[in-house]
RNA sequence: UGGGUCGUCGCCAAGCGGUAAGGCACGGGGUUUUGAUCUCCGCAUACCAAGGUUCGAAUCCUUGCGACCCAGCCA
C-alpha cells in the first residue's frame, strides 16, 4: 500500500491549490514565484520555499518566476544575483522568466500617482523618528499626521518632485492613507516610497526614490500573473496590506498571499546579516565554506540537489513554527550517497604495517566493486603489497570490549584482500607505535579462512602505491542546537568545526579524481573533491560520516 | 494591556465527527569481507488543559494555559 507510492505526502498548501484548481479560482491556472532579495546567498531555509513554489508549479503544469525583489540598492548587489541562479540552477530547477522588481519601477510609480489621484496616498514631511512616534504603540493607536490631509494637487507635485530629485534623502515620504488607529500596526499608513540616492545594480541613477517591498511585491506578483503568492508566516499580518494595495488599483489579476513557517534546522543559522558576518569576520571561508547552511557551502560539502530536495518533501509545510533535527538531513544525504557513491577506501591517519611472510616485490591487482549493492557501478584495481597502510586507531594494544579491528596476536580481515595476523608493535624511542609487523594467510583471498572465524574487517591501501591526499573534517559549526538564541552567536562557534588531516593516502584510483566527485570512503564517511583539489595535491571534504551504530572504544 | 498565528510520540507530520498514518531518532533480532547498507520487531488507551454537545470528539462549542510574529523611510 504505501511501498512506491511516487505521490508526494500533501500539505495545507497542495490541498489550496487542489481545491482553487477544482474550483477553476484562477481559470485553472498556477503560477508561483520565488522572490529572493539579492542581499546575500541562499540558505537551506530558501531552498525549502524554492521547492514549494516550483514544486508547486511543476506538480501542476503552470510556471514560476525567479523574481529579484531589488527594491533597496543599500543591501544589494550583483553578485548575490548570480549566485542565486547559479544555486536554483544546481537545485535543478527552471524558472519560467527571470523578473526584477525593478523593471516595475515605472509601473509603480504610475501606480502611486493613481493612489494620490484617489485620496488614497500622501507625501509626509514628518522624519523617521517622528513618524515612528506618530505610530503609537501596539496597544495604543497612532497618531495622524499633520500632512495627512494635503490637498491632491500638493501631493501629486510633491511627489514629483520627489522623483525628480529636487528633495534631500529622507525629507518626504510617501505614506498610504488607510487608517492610524488600526489594531495592524501595518495598516497605520505604511510608507510605499522613500528617497534614497543610491545607484541601483540594474537602473543605476535613474530613480531616487524607491518603492517599499509591501507595496512592490503585491503589485509585482500582479503584473506577473501569479496565483498562489507563498511565503513566510511573519508576512501574516502584511496581508491586509497586501490586499489593500490590490483592492484599490486596477491590476491584471489580484493574486492569493498564502503562509508558510520558515525552517529552522538544529545547530545552524539562517539569518543572512549573521551569515555575513561569519564571511566577513573570516569565522569561515567563505559562503561556499562546507561548514555554512548555505547552498553553495551544502554543495561544496558534497550534498546533493536530490538530497536537498528529499530534505526540504521529509519535513513538511506548515503552519507551525518548529526545529528540525541535523539527523533529518543527515538522513537525506546518507541515503541519496548510499546507493550512488562509489566505494573507495582512503586511510585518514596512516600506520604502516609490514606483511612479513609477503614476497618484496610482489604486487597484485585485486579487482574491487565500486558499489557492494550494485554491480552495474563496474570495478576498480587496487594493488596490494608486502608495505600497506592501515588506520591508525584500527589497532589497538588495549582494545575495549568487543572492539573488532586489529589487536596483537589476532586476525584480521583487509577489505577485499587477505586475513592478516599481527605479530610485532614496533614503537619509537618516545613509545609511540610506528609500524606493524604482521603475516598474511595466502589462502583468504576471496574466502574465509577454514575452522576460524574472522569477525573484524578494516580498510588500507598499498604503500607505493596510494596517492597522498589532504581530508577536511567538518563538524557542525555550532556547539548548540539553537545559536540564533545565544546572546552572542559567535561565542558558541565550534572550535573544532574543521580538522585538516594533510597525510592521508587515498587509494590509486582516487588519483583522477575531479571536483564535486563523491566517494564513499569504506568506514569511514562520504567524501567530496573539494574545488581546491588538484591533480598534484588531491583535497576531499568530509560530507557526513558514516551511521555509526557499534559501540567503538 | 492591541492585532495575527500556532499547540497530535524525543524531532517533524498525517488526520477535515466513526474510534491515533508515515518519516527521523531511539531500543532489540537477523544477514553482511564496510561496526555501513539491507531486513524484521518494538516505540502516543493518547491528541496543551478543563468543561460541554454527541451513540461516538484529536476533529464541533466554551473557557483557560503556553509558544511565535508585528511598533524599519529592511525584505
Amino acid at each position: 500500500m504505501q511501498k512506491n507510492d511516487i505521490s508526494p505526502p500533501s500539505h495545507f498548501i497542495r490541498q489550496i491549490v487542489a481545491n482553487d484548481l477544482q474550483s477553476h479560482k484562477h481559470h485553472g491556472k498556477v503560477v508561483t514565484r520565488f522572490p529572493p532579495e539579492p542581499n546575500g546567498y541562499l540558505h537551506i531555509g530558501h531552498a525549502k520555499s524554492i521547492c514549494l513554489n516550483f514544486g508547486t508549479a511543476l506538480e501542476n503544469n503552470g510556471a514560476c518566476n525567479l523574481r529579484f525583489d531589488d527594491t533597496n540598492p543599500e543591501k544589494e548587489s550583483i553578485e548575490y544575483m548570480e549566485s542565486i541562479q547559479r544555486d536554483v540552477a544546481w537545485l535543478g530547477f527552471e524558472w519560467t522568466q527571470l523578473c526584477h522588481a525593478s523593471d516595475y519601477f515605472e509601473v509603480l510609480y504610475q501606480h502611486a500617482v493613481t493612489l494620490i489621484e484617489k485620496g488614497l496616498a500622501y507625501v509626509d514631511s514628518l522624519s523617521a523618528e517622528e513618524i515612528r512616534l506618530y505610530r503609537g504603540t501596539l496597544t495604543q493607536p497612532g497618531k495622524e499626521s499633520p500632512d495627512r490631509n494635503r490637498s491632491i494637487a500638493d501631493n501629486l507635485d510633491l511627489f514629483a518632485r520627489m522623483r525628480a530629485g529636487e528633495f534631500a534623502d529622507g525629507q518626504y515620504v510617501l505614506r498610504a492613507k488607510i487608517d492610524m488607529a488600526s489594531p495592524n500596526i501595518n495598516l497605520r499608513d505604511p510608507a510605499l516610497y522613500r528617497i534614497r540616492r543610491v545607484h541601483h545594480q540594474r537602473t543605476g541613477d535613474a530613480w531616487c526614490i524607491y518603492p517599499m517591498y509591501d507595496y512592490t511585491h503585491c503589485i509585482s506578483d500582479a503584473i506577473e500573473g501569479i496565483t498562489h503568492s507563498l511565503c513566510t508566516l511573519e508576512f501574516e499580518d502584511h496581508r491586509p496590506l497586501y490586499d489593500w494595495v490590490l483592492d484599490k488599483l486596477q491590476t491584471p489579476c489580484h493574486p492569493q498571499q498564502i503562509e508558510f513557517a520558515r525552517l529552522q534546522l538544529e545547530y545552524t543559522i539562517v539569518s543572512k546579516r549573521k551569515l555575513n558576518q561569519l564571511v566577513t569576520e573570516k569565522h569561515v571561508s567563505g559562503w561556499d565554506d562546507p561548514r555554512m547552511p548555505t547552498i553553495a557551502g551544502l554543495r561544496r560539502a558534497g550534498f546533493t540537489p536530490q538530497a536537498i530536495k528529499d530534505f526540504c518533501e521529509r519535513i513538511g509545510i506548515t503552519k507551525q513554527n518548529s526545529w528540525i533535527e541535523m539527523g533529518v538531513l543527515e538522513y537525506c544525504i546518507r541515503e541519496d550517497l548510499n546507493t550512488n557513491a562509489l566505494r573507495a577506501m582512503a586511510v585518514l591517519e596512516p600506520l604502516r604495517v609490514v606483511i612479513t611472510n609477503y614476497p618484496d616485490e610482489k604486487v597484485e591487482e585485486l579487482t574491487l566493486s565500486n558499489h557492494p549493492q550494485r554491480e552495474e557501478l563496474g570495478k576498480r584495481i587496487v594493488p596490494f603489497s608486502k608495505t600497506i597502510f592501515i588506520e591508525r586507531e584500527d589497532f589497538s594494544e588495549n582494545p575495549p570490549p568487543k572492539y573488532k579491528r586489529l589487536v596483537l596476536g589476532a586476525e584480521v580481515r583487509l577489505r577485499g584482500a587477505y586475513v592478516i595476523c599481527c605479530h610485532e608493535v614496533i614503537k619509537n624511542a618516545a613509545g609511540e607505535i610506528i609500524e606493524l609487523h604482521c603475516t598474511y594467510d595466502e589462502n583468504t583471498l576471496g574466502k574465509n579462512p577454514e575452522g576460524r572465524k574472522v569477525k573484524g574487517v578494516i580498510h588500507w591501501v598499498s604503500q607505493a602505491h596510494s596517492c597522498p591526499a589532504e581530508v577536511r573534517l567538518y563538524e557542525r559549526l555550532f556547539t548548540v542546537a539553537q545559536p540564533d538564541n545565544e546572546e552572542n552567536f559567535l561565542e558558541v562557534v565550534n572550535p573544532h568545526s574543521l580538522q585538516i588531516l594533510k597525510e592521508c593516502r587515498v587509494e590509486a584510483s582516487l588519483r583522477a579524481a575531479t571536483s564535486e566527485n563523491r566517494y564513499q570512503f569504506e568506514r569511514t564517511g562520504y567524501f567530496c573533491v573539494d574545488s581546491d583539489s588538484t591533480v598534484e595535491k588531491l583535497v576531499f571534504n568530509r560530507t557526513v560520516t558514516l551511521r555509526d551504530n557499534g559501540e567503538k572504544d
